[in-house]
DNA sequence: TGTGTTTTTTGATTTACATCAACAATAAGC
DNA sequence: GCTTATTGTTGATGTAAATCAAAAAACACA
């Protein structure tokens, strides 16, 4: 269960076995079924979530019913909705399980006590948010000034399995396109061989 | 010249007299007059930089000549190509000067100093790096599900005096849109008045 | 093993926004 | 103040991807 946290913690900073014992502490573990919700839009986010099995989506519905999805979460990645986790405002996503999970649950005033009492945590944090900004930034980018089918190619380059993990509609609104263009593009490509 | 930075760094920790002093000891002063580059495409990038005056914008340009704006940055932000800057690499961005300005500079090796010597940074950057994924967040929800108007009115709605500052275009580069495009959104709202 | 559900494919049509082109307004340099 | 750049507007046309609709394929589970 925490097995996967550790890994993760120690790929970016030092822990001591006492450290450790201490973090698990400040987490709650459960265990998310399939098409079950972490969280729904205008609840209030109280949680990050670490994912230690299988993969969850965070999104938003619009006016029309259709989901956005802005992230798909698979082991070792957080998912929240960081801005109401932060500002303790409601949340504008909603998180479920795309396939059977289980997270880790760090709540938020587990959160801020963690950053204080184990300062390699603090140190963590600024690093995750480091790398997880990075990403974001050409995922901006990919957004605002690639073709459909340049930032399906991107996505396919930076996850080569994505597609047998995650079904192609999921993937299609995580690029903000249509299941239908993503099909299209893929018979093109086989086309070109 | 260090005002707006401490302003910043004290809207989110504390700060002693003697920290400020070994804090500013980190930085490099730079003026950067309109349209002279602070990072070319392929450079490497080696400073994190703080606007301490003036408008940077940071930006790939396509095959075919065309920019497209990843930040637009003034007084409080901070630029760079975060990728090259962290990983090494080289820079896929380029970033310049909109108007006059000045930058407060802090190379890799005095950031990863700064980092460990004043605890009180790392703790700084770990909240900036949050709020950062914050607005990113939002800005890729946005867009990947917004049209066009909802993006600019969006845009405005979080910056309203930002029109008066950034020449339209780029504005437009920076929502992944045409000129044209806003030119007409705008009349249109002036038309539902 | 079959039967319903979910996901993917294919084709026809529409639409939002880009592109192209020409011109108007503002600002900047000498 | 006049000239040259830069920025913004307007209209005509093109196009990538959305939408709509319906069938096919894949999967789920009784």
């Amino acid at each position: 269960m925490f097995h996967k946290l550790f890994q993760q913690l120690e790929e970016k900073v030092k822990l001591s076995e006492k450290n450790k014992k201490e973090i698990s502490a400040f987490f709650e573990i459960k265990k998310l079924p399939k098409k079950q919700f972490l969280l729904q839009e205008d609840d209030y986010c109280n949680n990050l979530a670490f994912v230690s099995e299988g993969v969850l989506k965070s999104y938003t519905v619009d006016e029309k019913g259709q989901e956005h999805i802005s992230l798909l979460a698979w082991e070792g990645w957080w998912v929240s909705d960081f801005k109401s986790f932060i500002c303790e405002e409601k949340a504008i996503l909603s998180i479920d399980a795309v396939e059977d999970s289980e997270v880790l649950l760090l709540s938020r005033s587990n959160y801020e006590k963690l950053l204080i009492e184990v300062p390699a945590m603090e140190r963590y944090f600024r690093i995750v948010y480091q790398n997880s900004l990075i990403t974001k930034d050409r995922r901006l980018i990919s957004s605002n000034s690639y073709t459909a089918e340049e930032k399906y190619l991107q996505l396919i380059k930076m996850y080569p399995f994505i597609s047998q993990r995650i079904p192609q509609n999921l993937i299609a609104s995580y690029l903000g396109l249509t299941t239908e263009t993503i099909s299209r593009i893929k018979k093109n490509l086989h086309k070109d061989h």
